[in-house]
DNA sequence: TCCTTGGATCGATCAATGTCGAAACAGATT
DNA sequence: AATCTGTTTCGACATTGATCGATCCAAGGA
């Protein structure tokens, strides 16, 4: 059950937002895993296109395919992104709306006060 | 001198941008500062008012002050938020542009496409 | 001057994280 | 079935990070 990341909460950002632990809790999760230069490397070339294959992931990064697919698992837990295995392939794409609430998240804070 | 925040890349965010090593570097920095639950209820703390004393803030938490002292610091050295002392408190207040770049790094990822 | 109070820093401790190589797993090809 | 390739999982290790108590510093008040 792909859970519906009912984060409606984030209507109007950090500074309306008393931020309750709960939410807090959930929203550190996603930042955390874009608080990790490789990870967010791969986020943006994940972002960049529809899907991507892990194997041309991997190529651009001086580390371990085991690491790759650690730092991928790590954002696929935070919600951020999902994988789909087609034949020999893993296919990888983000899930815009929560790259979308955390974007709301932090965008009106110097807005309409 | 409080340094000019020179992040004029986060232009069309992260689907547009292949977000270059060492970008991914200083937004990571901010990323993390964000993901941790504590420092997150403090950045939103902070940014619902003009500025904060840390004394409003310490109360608000269970943990002392020291460790609160240490995350503020965290978000201070990210450039996520700015210090002042007058007289015998300090008080803190976010830096609107470094949470916006952020902002803007995520929300065009579902956008125009 | 000497205490008190608000904050920051320091040093120590324990948990979490990044990294790797080795092994396991899933499909495709032979 | 045997094997090869792409991807993930599994220990293991070194590094980082969260937390605390103790200490230090700055500003006021006795």
């Amino acid at each position: 059950m792909a859970r519906e990341l009912q984060i409606a909460d984030a209507c109007c950002g950090l500074a309306a937002t008393p931020l309750s632990e709960d939410d807090a809790e959930r929203f550190a999760v996603m930042f955390k895993a874009l608080g990790d230069p490789i990870r967010l490397r791969l986020a943006a070339l994940i972002a960049a296109q529809d899907e991507v294959c892990v194997c041309d992931l991997t190529p651009q990064f001086e580390l371990a395919d085991s690491t790759i697919s650690h730092h991928l698992k790590v954002l696929r837990d935070a919600g951020l992104v999902g994988s789909q295995r087609r034949g020999t392939w893993v296919y990888y794409r983000v899930h815009p709306d929560a790259l979308q609430a955390l974007g709301v998240l932090l965008q009106p804070v110097g807005g309409a006060d």
